[in-house]
DNA sequence: GACGGCCGTGAAAGCGCTCTCACGACCGAT
DNA sequence: ATCGGTCGTGAGAGCGCTTTCACGGCCGTC
């Protein structure tokens, strides 16, 4: 019957009930919000809660209701820093935006390597949230398989690479890389190179498939010296942009599969003495915060990020309360048009 | 006696106790490795689990351990990302590497704004966690003193602003700082420039105070020309040093509180004409992976991140076994010199 | 004035786990 | 043989909470 001093024991449901005159039951409901409880009975207890500074132990309560009222959103990385990517940094934002009138917590799960993955696997297998938001950037990550496996409710930010069924939200990559090198195409360029993203990430290849789908529309072949894979960052795009102009100085356009690489790309033309847009045309990808600050300010693909965090939480939800339907969504891109093409 | 179809109803410790024929003692023995179990009733646990896929239940466990396992890292930080921040990518690295070998998991927590803090300080003080590291960065920032008024074991990454009483672990800033800009007088410079990072957070402040320091040792009195504060962000310095360069034409060496303020201010140096070391030396600060690529080469201070996060997980673990002594460790930094100085 | 209904409440049964404690089996020492 | 000791094991008591269920008091209705 030792108090034990300082932490440790938090006062518990049965003190507060006490210390208010009422009974555990009565106490949960006021916590809990229910309306069936008199005025002055919620009264009493608000005033032990306060008194005592009660607060619930989760995990007597997930016990019971078998919820934990938190999902986990989760980067699945191989090696790299995905958390130097500012468009990771967006989905955060939004996604915690998302959740900041509902009474979920966002935990964030990085799962960098073998090992890391395995262990995030078993923190969500052993029901540690309800659900979890997974961004699998590779081919070769098999964490979407084995959480899909473990019948947690899950949807991926991105579409998967291997066409598994499973929920996921995602931009229409391919639609925005065809509007941009569409709105090339429209101004009068013929020679569109494009700086594309690693072909092992869903967004590289979809983008691809965009910048060849709209020139096959205009019944332009395509050439190969046009081409020169990126890595998403902005070094990637600068390189890129040096080959290409090796390869194919006569280039008029370029379509770079991110604002990164369009940022590198556009360094890599000033310091080649090319003027943007009059020798050649720059489009990005991606809206980022730096893309209306370049000289000049970049045309560029946004994707509607908070429509896309908001169908992740409502897809994620739907399955947390037991709808099991496999549903995906893509979102429209827009192409946002500034002074680089 | 309904069984709940497909997700929902995992094997509890009975069902694994009664098909391999023991207690569930024996079984929670077997699951948390106690060696007192006879080989052959640990292996008619372990295949009983095996067939029954049975994952224990963290909410029951934790209810009498009074443990999650689980650790925080929270970044406190109003309204900026922190996520682009490299240094912090690093830090999530090397955390959860020094948790590998341990059963412990890190999850870490975005608090950006007033409303995200009050949810991650109930997340806290609910003891979800059983610890957190906490980076805040700013000085108006008040999570740092509502967790440790919360009693939850915590750790500060970088001196509290406040001088608050509260276990922390930094690098050696001012030391760092002092250190690189001897450097630059070592090589004979006199007209040193600094770019600083910004006066609310304690990295800016203590480097610009070991700037300072080593002027003042070598008996150099301070110029306000010559001090520019940045935001720690390549752009930010790159606008720094143009401003620098108008304000005094004549300096011949600048210290970056940040790498990438560094890096772009090497930008603006080429571009203002000036060669980098002959006109101009420059010393950055973090040692990041830009550094060593940069043209030419960036001289840095290096913090000792792998060291600076064992303490931090050390400090705080101790914290969680009872230890209730507040420490500090300030980590000794390291001057890496290259070809920019 | 009797009665069915509703409302606020409390008693109590778990949720799945850990861990103390007691107990029987077996060992070597006496 | 007898004994203290060790070892592996199981029964059972909670951990703090939610939630069902039953119950007493009160309402309006006939």
């Amino acid at each position: 019957m030792t108090t034990l001093a300082g932490r440790g024991s938090s006062p518990t449901l049965d003190e507060v009930a006490q210390l208010a005159g009422v009974s555990r039951a009565t106490v949960s409901r006021v916590v809990n919000g229910s309306p069936k409880v008199r005025p002055e009975a919620r009264r009493a207890v608000e005033e032990a809660v306060a008194q005592l500074r009660y607060v619930p132990n989760p995990a007597a309560r997930s016990l019971v209701t078998r919820r934990t009222d938190t999902i986990a959103l989760v980067l699945s990385e191989s090696n790299t820093q995905v958390f130097s990517d500012p468009f990771f940094a967006r989905v955060v934002r939004e996604l915690s935006a998302a959740l900041a009138d509902t009474d979920l917590n966002l935990v964030l799960l990085a799962a960098r390597g073998e090992r890391e993955q395995e262990k995030v696997a078993r923190y969500v297998r052993q029901g540690h949230v309800d659900g979890v938001i997974l961004m699998s950037l590779h081919r070769e990550d098999t964490l979407p398989a084995v959480l899909a496996e473990a019948r947690v409710p899950l949807v991926l930010s991105g579409r998967p690479l291997d066409g598994h069924s499973v929920c996921y939200v995602d931009a229409d990559n391919t639609g925005g890389a065809r509007d941009a090198t569409a709105h090339l195409l429209g101004g009068g360029r013929r020679r569109i190179a494009t700086i594309s993203g690693p072909q092992d990430m869903i967004a590289g290849i979809d983008r691809h498939a965009g910048y060849r789908a709209a020139l096959e529309g205009a019944g332009i072949a395509p050439d190969p010296a046009l081409v020169t894979a990126g890595d998403f960052t902005e070094a990637g795009g600068a390189r890129a942009m040096a080959a290409l102009l090796e390869r194919a100085p006569d280039l008029d356009a370029v379509f770079a599969a991110s604002d990164a690489m369009a940022v590198g790309a556009l360094r890599t033309l000033r310091d080649a003495g090319r003027s943007v847009p009059g020798d050649v045309a720059v489009v990005g990808f991606d809206d980022a915060a730096a893309a209306a600050t370049t000289d000049p300010p970049l045309t560029t693909v946004a994707q509607p990020l908070d429509e896309m965090t908001r169908h992740m939480t409502d897809l994620l939800l739907r399955q947390v309360e037991g709808d099991a339907g496999v549903q995906a969504r893509v979102c429209p891109t827009r192409l946002v048009v500034r002074a680089s093409a």
